[in-house]
DNA sequence: AATTTATGTCAGCCATGTTGACATATTTTG
DNA sequence: CAAAATATGTCAACATGGCTGACATAAATT
């Protein structure tokens, strides 16, 4: 009570520490790796006129070539208001086209063309030489060690997001065809 | 030309595969990974009425207490009109408090209250916690593996912002004094 | 024929970032 | 001491990208 306002609520002079039992180390270097690991793109989407909405939009197109909308709103767990947006941009703007579903013409089939191909790949290659980098000196059992504790990072319901992806499934379409 | 509009861009119905020369894997583990990993204090903060922004003033004065307003523009990369709103908030509500500056009394030095410090515990503890169970089956050396990554993931001109945090340099109090 | 489904769209709200301009108190400088 | 620079606060306007709710359309299913 020697402090002069009239809230006067204590002020704590001593910094949370990771004798607090909390891991900070990995809080904040996730905080901060992740920072600039989306930096790159979001220099060059500015460029476009985009944000990163666009560019998670044609990540995954590219990654899933003719997913449907609903698809895409599941992975992407956002409101089709919101995808509404920037999917009507990607396809103004030549990157992404849509063609009516053969099996259910209700639905529409979305894939980049060779453009926004382009922009995807230029989107990644940053990426993944900030990531070639940062695994410079690293073996392959560390290589092995940071993608596993990624993934356990992700909560298990959505794992499987992760195994269907056609990187990981060795060419296999998204689809059931 | 067997396409039906105008634009007639053609889609391009092959995935992005790791083939391209794109670190895919680590790329989408790393969204993936860190959507969840933000997921956990999301959920408590929109209890309070808060948002991620409150979350990273709150964690950064309890992490680094006594920091001037400058001082904590220069680590979240905002301007002073963003953080103006929601450092208001936090002061509104008692989370954290201003003292003048001993030096120079146009500072206003930031301190966590005691509900601030404890909210902040409360953000970073799932966080620890899902940080914990990822690591659960690696060793040690895997466990350096990864911050040694994540480190090398950061702009090498902002990494002393990591190394200045009081988790790693022992105790010592942010300031010169 | 009626219902359900997939998609599109309109309108408005909210959170969080931005820029520019200006006010105030305080420190530093000439 | 007066003037200039600095630290902070605040007002106004704007952009992005989320959200909800409501409604329209076309196509598939019942």
């Amino acid at each position: 009570m020697s402090k002069h306002n009239g809230a006067s609520a204590e002020p704590i002079r001593t910094a949370i520490t990771n004798d607090d039992g909390i891991d900070l180390s990995i809080i904040e270097l996730l905080f901060f790796a992740y920072r600039d690991f989306t930096s790159d793109p979001d220099h060059i989407l500015a460029g476009y006129g985009f944000g990163r909405a666009h560019h998670r939009v044609l990540h995954f197109v590219n990654r899933m070539p003719g997913l449907t909308v609903a698809e895409l709103l599941d992975v992407l767990q956002i409101t089709k208001q919101s995808l509404a947006r920037v999917l009507k941009q990607l396809i103004d703007t030549g990157h992404i086209v849509q063609l009516q579903g053969p099996r259910d013409r209700r639905q529409r089939e979305l894939y980049p063309t060779a453009k926004g191909r382009e922009l995807a790949l230029a989107l990644a290659r940053p990426q993944s030489r900030r990531i070639h980098a940062a695994l410079e000196n690293a073996q392959p059992a560390e290589r092995q060690g940071i993608e596993s504790f990624l993934k356990a990072m992700v909560n298990p319901e959505w794992r499987v997001q992760i195994d269907n992806l056609p990187a990981n499934t060795r060419g296999k379409s998204h689809g059931d065809e």
